[in-house]
DNA sequence: GCATGTGAATAGATTCACAGCG
DNA sequence: CGCTGTGAATCTATTCACATGC
C-alpha cells in the first residue's frame, strides 16, 4: 500500500491541489457523485486541459467518458497534501493579524491543528486566545518538547521575524509561513512560504497603473494584469 | 519626460520589485548611496543573474563597474509600480481579518490609503477602526461616489465573497485583492490577486510530507520543497 | 578591473490536439 | 460518443556566460 510517490508533482499543481479540493469539496457537498474536468476547471477559475495534466500527476484516477469520481478524488488529493494527518502548528506574534489567525475557525477544514501561541511581549503572555494561552517565546522549547509543532506562522514585526524564523527552527519546525513583511532565510530542510499584504498592494498598483496610465489599453488582446497569480 | 514604458515586464518581475523595493529602503536607510545586483540579490533572497534581468525590464538604470543608484533606483521602482500616487483603497468585511487589515500600521509604506470600511452585520456598522467608521454595504455606492475607491479588499467569509466582489466592481473598483477562501471571477479590466490562509499551509503541508514520508530525501539534490514561491 | 546588461541555453508551465478507452 | 490522459508545441521564466562600457 505504502507505495512512493511514482510522479514527480510540479510545483505549479502541488499549488492548484487545494483549490481542486475545495472545489470538489463543494461538489461533494451538493451530493453529486462525479465531476468532469470542464467543470472542475470552471470551478477552480482554470482551464481543462490543466486540471486533466494537474490530476494526471496523481495518477489516471478519471473515468473516460464519465469524469472524475468525487470521493475517490477527494480522498487522494488530501491524502497526496498530507491531509490525511494532522499537524501541529504554533503561531508566533500574536498582534492584530496573529489573533485573527489564531481565532481562525475551520483552521484549513481540518489538516492543522494549533498547539501553540508565543510572543515576546509580556504584557501578551497569559492571554487566552481561543482554548489556548498565549506563552513567552523564550519558552519555545519547552512547548517543542511536549507538542512537536511542525509548521509555525510568523506573525511578527519584520524587525524579529529572522530571530523568530530562527528559533522555530531550533525547536525542530520544519515547514514555516511567514507573513511579517521580509526575506527570511531558513535551512534547506525547512520549506518557506510567504504572504505580503503590502506586496500583493504593490502588484495591484502596478497593473492599475497600467490600466489607467498610457492611455487605456481597453481590450489589449493579453492578460489584463495579475489574474489570480501565484 | 511621461514617456511609455518602453518595455513590458514580465508578471515575475512585477511580483518581485516590491521585494526590490524594501531592500533598497533597508539599504537607504543604511545611508549606503549605491547597491550591486549581487548584494541586491543577497538581500532579495534570489539570486544576481535574476535581480540585474529583471531591473533591466526597467531601463539601463546601473553603472558597470559599480551598480545601482540607490535613490536613484527607488524612485524608478516606484514610478513603475504606480506608487507615486496614492491609491484610495476601500476594506469589506471586518471580521478578525478586516479589521487587522484596518489596523495595519504603515499601510504598505506609502502609496495607499483607506477610505472606507464596510460590512453587512449591522452589529457592525457604526464601529470606529483607526479614524473610519464602518458603513454598511448598501452604502458602498454612495461611498464610491464620494472617496473612489481604487482597490477593494475582500475579507469576508467565502460564501459572500463573489457578491462582495460584484457589488465593488459595480462601485468602479479595478482591482481587487481576496482574502476570502473562494474562487472569484471578476470582469477582463478588473485585476484580482489572492491571499489563501489554508492553501498555504496545504502547500507546506504537502512538502512536509514529502519529508517525512518516504524514507527522508535528506539530501536530494534539489529544490527540498515549496521555498519561497509566489 | 569590475559589475552591468543581454543574447543564448535551459528549465518549467501552459496549452493544444488527438489518440485511447470506457 | 464523450471525456480522460498525454505527447508535442508553445510560451514564460530562469540561469549562464560573456561582451560591453564606465
Amino acid at each position: 500500500m505504502s507505495e512512493r510517490s511514482p510522479r514527480r508533482i510540479p510545483e505549479a499543481t502541488v499549488a492548484r491541489l487545494p483549490i481542486y479540493l475545495r472545489s470538489l469539496l463543494e461538489v461533494s457537498e451538493a451530493g453529486t457523485a462525479t465531476v468532469s474536468s470542464e467543470r472542475l476547471a470552471e470551478m477552480a477559475g482554470v482551464n481543462a486541459a490543466k486540471v486533466r495534466k494537474d490530476l494526471s500527476y496523481l495518477g489516471s484516477y478519471g473515468t473516460r467518458g464519465v469524469g472524475y469520481d468525487v470521493e475517490f478524488l477527494v480522498y487522494q488529493i488530501r491524502r497526496e497534501l498530507g491531509l490525511t494527518q494532522d499537524w501541529p502548528v504554533v503561531i508566533a506574534g500574536l498582534g492584530n493579524l496573529g489573533r485573527a489567525l489564531a481565532n481562525y475557525r475551520n483552521f484549513g477544514a481540518r489538516g492543522f491543528h494549533i498547539v501553540g501561541l508565543v510572543d515576546s511581549d509580556p504584557g501578551k503572555v497569559g492571554d487566552r486566545i481561543g482554548d489556548l494561552s498565549v506563552r513567552h517565546i523564550d519558552e519555545l522549547a519547552a512547548l517543542a518538547a511536549e507538542s512537536h509543532p511542525a509548521i509555525g506562522i510568523i506573525a511578527t514585526p519584520a524587525s524579529v521575524a529572522q530571530d523568530v524564523a530562527d528559533r522555530l527552527v531550533a525547536a525542530g519546525v520544519t515547514s514555516i509561513l511567514n507573513f511579517a513583511p521580509a526575506v527570511l532565510s531558513v535551512p534547506d530542510h525547512v520549506s518557506l512560504r510567504k504572504v505580503d499584504l503590502s506586496i500583493e498592494l504593490q502588484i495591484l498598483s502596478f497593473y492599475q497603473q497600467q490600466q489607467q496610465g498610457h492611455g487605456v489599453p481597453g481590450d489589449d488582446g493579453d492578460t489584463p494584469g495579475g489574474r489570480v497569480a501565484s
